[in-house]
Order: C-alpha cells, then sequence, then structure tokens
DNA sequence: GACATCTTGTTAACCGCTTAAGTTAACCGC
DNA sequence: GCGGTTAACTTAAGCGGTTAACAAGATGTC
C-alpha cells in the first residue's frame, strides 16, 4: 500500500468541468482553447487543489525542469558559495538545482555527470570540468552542458562561463613581481595526479616572463589539510617570500599554518588569493586577492543553462568573464 | 522534435531476450525469476547499455529517489558546509538532494517545502524551521520530514536531529561569565520579525540566572550585512564587553568590523561564535566557539531520512546533539 | 495417481500527463 | 449555397516503467 495521500488529478478537474482531460491540459497551459473555457477550468483546478503531477509531465513531455549542477569540489568555499547562488538563481527561473560535489575528482566528476544524464535533468551545469576527458562528448550529445570556470571543454558545450585564469595568473604574478617578489609558492588545488592543467602552464610561462622563480605544491581544498600542507611549505627552509593560492580557501589554511608558527601574514609572509570570498574580508590582514564577480557568474550560468534547455541557439554563447584584483593587506612590498 | 537521443527501454531488452518486459523488470530487481533468466537479462541489459528511466519508474513506482532539503539560510556558511555534506551522504544512499534556501524567510521555507513536495520528493529534510507554522502538518502529511537543528517542530516528523540549544547557550554564558564578563551583546541570525524564539528565551534565562546583562542584536548572516551590523555594534559606546554570536559566520563579521575600529578581538573584544566553521581555526585569533560535530549531524540525518523512507517505523528517532566548547583565542577574561 | 504448492513467466491494467491527429460547427468570401 | 478556413474540442496513442492477477509446468505429498 502506497502512500494513500491521493492528490487530485487531471482527470478529476478534467469530470468536474465535463471537459476532456486534454482540453484541461491544454487550457492550464493557455493553449488553444477559448477564453471562458480556460477561465472555469482554472477556477475549478483552484478549487479541488489540482496541482499538475511533475513526474507524470517529465514522463510524457520529456522534461523535468531539473538542471544537473556538478561542483568540482565542495570543500572549496568559493564553490559552496557559487552553488548556492547558481541554486538560488535557477529556481527564480522555474528549475531545480541537482547538486552534485565531485570532490575534486575528475573520473567520479565523470560518472556524476552520468548519473545525473541517467537522472534526466534538462541540462548540465558544470563547474571546474577536468577537459581532458572525452567522455563528455556522449553526455553533452544527450542534453545540453553549460560550462563554468576556466574549463576547456569546448565546441561541445551550449554556452560557457569562463574565467580567464591566465589574466588573473598574470596580474597576481607581476603584482607580486611589482612588490619585490622573486620567489613564490603556488598552492594549486589539484591532486598530484592531474597532467598539465592549463593554470599550471599560465603560471610557469608567467614566471618565465617575469623571471620569477615558482614552486607549484598541489593542495587538497579542505581547510584542515590545506593548513597541514601549509604548515609544511611554510617550515623550516622555505626560500620563498609569497604564496600564490589558487583559491582563497587554500589561502585560509596558510593563514592557520602562519598563526601556528608565528609568522605574521602582511608581514613576514606575503598571500594571495583567487577568489574573493566574502571572508576574505574580514580576516587580518584581509586577503589580497581576485575578484571573478561571483554573482554575475551565477546569473549567467543560470541564463544560458535555461536559454540551452528552452532550445534557443544561442550559438554557443561564451561569457567571459574578467579579473579584478582586490588588493588589500596580505601581500607586501618585500 | 524532442531530443532524438533514445535511450534503450525495457521493451528492448525485452525483445532482446525474447521475454515480456515485466519478467525483464522483474529480473533487474532480483525478484521472482530464475538464477539463469536473471543472469541472460542482465547480459542482455549491460549489452544494450540499458539504464532504468528514474521517471518512468518514479511514475509507476511512485518513488522519486530524491530528497528533498530545505536550508534555513545559505548565506550561513557553517549551513552551506551543512549542505554539503548532506548531499554527500544521500548520494552514498542513492538518493539526490534537492536543495533550496529559504534565505531565513520563514514563509519562503513553508513554500519552499510546498513544492519540494509538489515536486515529488520522497522525503523531507529540513534545517532550522520556523516552528511557528501550522502549514506543516499538510506536509508533513504528505512526506516523511526529518528535522535538523534547534527545530521544535514536533510530532508530525519523522526523525529528529536536535541541537541541545539550551545547554549550548548556557555553555556558552557560563563560560563569559566565568571569565569575568558581566555585559554581553548577542547577536541572532533572526529577523526582527519572528517573535518569540526559543533561543532568545534561553538567552535571557540563562542571563538571568547567572546575573548578565545582555542585549539581543538581530543580525543578516550575510557577511557583508554582518560586518556592518557588527560596526554599529561596537561603535562609539558600546558598553558590554563580549559578543556571543549565534552563528560563526556572524562572529567572521565582528572580527571584520573589530578591525576596522582597530579593535583587536581577543583583547579589546571577546566573541564567541556557535557553529565551529573551517574558518574559525585559522582566524586570528582562533574563534572560541561551540561544536555540534557537523559531520555526524550529516550522517544522521542522512540515515534518518533514508529510513523513513524506507518506510521503516523508527519509533520517531530522535537524535540530541551535545555542545561542544571549542575554547581558543578569542574570549579573554576581562 | 490426484491434488495442493511452488516456480517462473505472462497479460494487461495502470501511474498522470502530453500531443498528434481527427471531429464539428461556426464563419468566410463570392 | 458551397468548398475552404479556423476555433475549440475530443480521441487515443503513447511516455517507460511497475505490479496485481492469472497460467502452466515442475515438484511434493500421501
Amino acid at each position: 500500500m502506497a502512500r494513500p495521500n491521493k492528490r487530485t488529478t487531471l482527470r478529476e478537474v478534467a469530470e468536474a468541468t465535463g471537459l476532456s482531460t486534454a482540453a484541461v491540459s491544454y487550457a492550464l497551459r493557455g493553449k488553444q482553447v477559448s477564453k471562458e473555457t480556460e477561465e472555469r477550468v482554472r477556477k475549478a483546478a483552484a478549487e479541488l487543489g489540482y496541482e499538475a503531477d511533475p513526474i507524470a509531465r517529465a514522463l510524457a513531455s520529456g522534461r523535468t525542469s531539473m538542471v544537473g549542477v556538478l561542483a568540482g569540489d565542495l570543500q572549496d568555499l568559493w564553490q559552496q558559495q557559487l552553488m548556492a547562488a547558481i541554486g538560488r538563481e535557477l529556481l527564480a527561473s522555474d528549475h531545480y538545482a541537482l547538486i552534485l560535489d565531485a570532490g575534486g575528482d575528475p573520473e567520479r566528476e565523470l560518472a556524476l555527470a552520468k548519473q545525473l544524464r541517467d537522472q534526466r535533468v534538462d541540462a548540465l551545469l558544470v563547474s571546474p570540468v577536468n577537459p581532458s576527458e572525452e567522455g563528455w562528448a556522449a553526455i553533452a550529445d544527450a542534453l545540453p552542458v553549460v560550462a563554468v570556470g576556466d574549463s576547456l571543454s569546448r565546441a561541445r558545450t551550449a554556452g560557457q562561463v569562463i574565467f580567464d585564469n591566465r589574466a588573473g595568473i598574470d596580474a597576481v604574478l607581476e603584482y607580486l613581481h611589482g612588490l619585490g617578489h622573486r620567489r613564490v609558492t603556488v598552492l594549486t588545488p589539484t591532486r598530484p595526479s592531474t597532467p598539465g592543467r592549463p593554470a599550471d602552464v599560465y603560471v610557469r610561462e608567467a614566471a618565465g616572463r617575469l623571471g620569477l622563480w615558482v614552486e607549484l605544491v598541489p593542495c587538497p581544498q579542505e581547510l584542515g589539510e590545506a593548513t597541514a600542507v601549509a604548515r609544511r611549505v611554510l617550515d623550516g627552509d622555505w626560500s620563498a617570500t609569497a604564496v600564490f593560492c589558487f583559491s582563497d580557501s587554500l589561502a585560509y589554511g596558510v593563514y592557520g599554518a602562519a598563526a601556528e608558527a608565528s609568522l605574521e601574514v602582511g608581514r613576514d609572509v606575503s598571500v594571495v588569493g583567487f577568489d574573493d570570498h566574502p571572508v576574505s574580508r574580514v580576516l587580518t590582514p584581509p586577503l589580497t586577492t581576485v575578484d571573478w564577480g561571483l554573482a554575475e557568474i551565477a546569473v549567467e550560468a543560470a541564463r544560458l543553462t535555461v536559454a540551452a534547455i528552452e532550445g534557443k541557439r544561442v550559438r554557443r554563447k561564451r561569457i567571459l568573464c574578467a579579473p579584478r584584483m582586490s588588493e588589500r593587506g596580505s601581500a607586501v612590498r618585500v
């Protein structure tokens, strides 16, 4: 015995109005019927407390009004923030966000994408994709995929909101260079296994150009582990003068480790982040970081996604986010 | 023309094996069929790349394998953290979390709950409910509701994970009292309109008992606004010596405002939080706060929810979370 | 050997809605 | 007054599964 709570069905409304179910269906979606019939139907529906069953509707129409949202790593506080914003935006457009966390694992990411596709979401909104994977083709084949992030995921996407990572990285390294730093440790959120990320490449290029010595250190986004890694970096014979973190979360780890080591950020160590999470502003010293405009990103991502669902051939729109340095107190002249 | 990507259907598997769709349906769920038939069906299904359509299944079976998760206010960083954890846990039990954010508005919360019910989620997992509402009855009537938080939401829930807020509040105020504080400002995350929250009552009771002067100040969870409120509190003729924040997010706002006012937290101002968000540990000074054990909360909440879905009459299980003070550097003797 | 009992399948009726195609009657120009 | 539209519905065929009810051969019992 299933739940005995019967909702009123379309048929009941039809019977109540003496119309066919089809007529009612049309009427409720404002199609094909006379103004007065529509009125009559609406009234009856309201009286009976009718609410269309989304499941049945999905089965018949093929659309679920759900968007699969894939976060690269929800340990990253900024991504939590982004997901919250995206959820809000999608809801505002009458879509539900099914948020899944890949936990920084590219393979898991792809697996979850498949799961979401199988779950019949209308579209996929993917945060930082690992572009190496070509299993994505099979997915982009089945539904529109919108990418947000530095993702290279090309062609197949129905839209992209891209961070100009190269520009951001250049800006930060030039900034540090301008402050006199010559040796910089870069904390990247990547697992060691992931090869040749474009971001790494950009760092090396910029460093080469500026004559900077850089050291790339992979680091988990989880704050406890990030602190541990930072501790190891700062301890003993650390020969650099600045730490550039690929996410503000990682920078927080550096703050923690620095405090433990009695180093003062913004005096003994310079730190730069990469997201502009709200917390960065209230730290002491406030974190110098790169602002990508989270709010607009969420809005644009949601917009592109909804457009893609509605079949608007948006000529594969690409939105480019420019980096804005938020210069605060954590990086200083050396 | 809808998407032309046909998935393989049950019928195709049936034809391929020469069985009826019913037999295949049973076979794939390991019921009623001989071991060898099951094997044959599985093989065929695998070859054809068959994957049951969750929508069709939901329509027929009445279960969507989706859980509606209602966050009280996702501006609160700790709640973001909690939602991420709950999403993970639910996924581990083969359920998808449909996370919606009430943004601190009790009415919106109820409206979203209705939306989720109409969306046919199998169960509702509600974070901080406003218990005054009795529209909840209609919802709890239609599906199992699991509550997590200080929620009073009674009877109708299928399970609860409760924070012993009274104990937490007592612990904090006693702690502050022990440090010599006699005048405490309390930042509450509530909109001014919300009347008589139990938390407020607990504060007044404890304050009365301890002979503490307290001032309750409502404050938005959004960090920028929280900072603004904190600024106003600390400015000029602030006569208290400590700020007790009902969420770590709010405490971060105090850190920000204090820095602006050149007050040093842990020297000029004592601050206590209430969540133990990871960031609290890396602040300078690290935030003294109350740890509720987020990880276990997520696990228990997910467990209760899944149990409720599976119809286990869990005798309305209630899990009580005890507060654990994380004494760090932000509150000092005065 | 007759009858009850499993086992393993099959048939077909839904689940509640959408939508292509068909029907009817009113309306139109000429 | 006749073919051609058009507006407003109705019919009915799905969408892709689940599941109660029934069938028939295999097995068991005495």
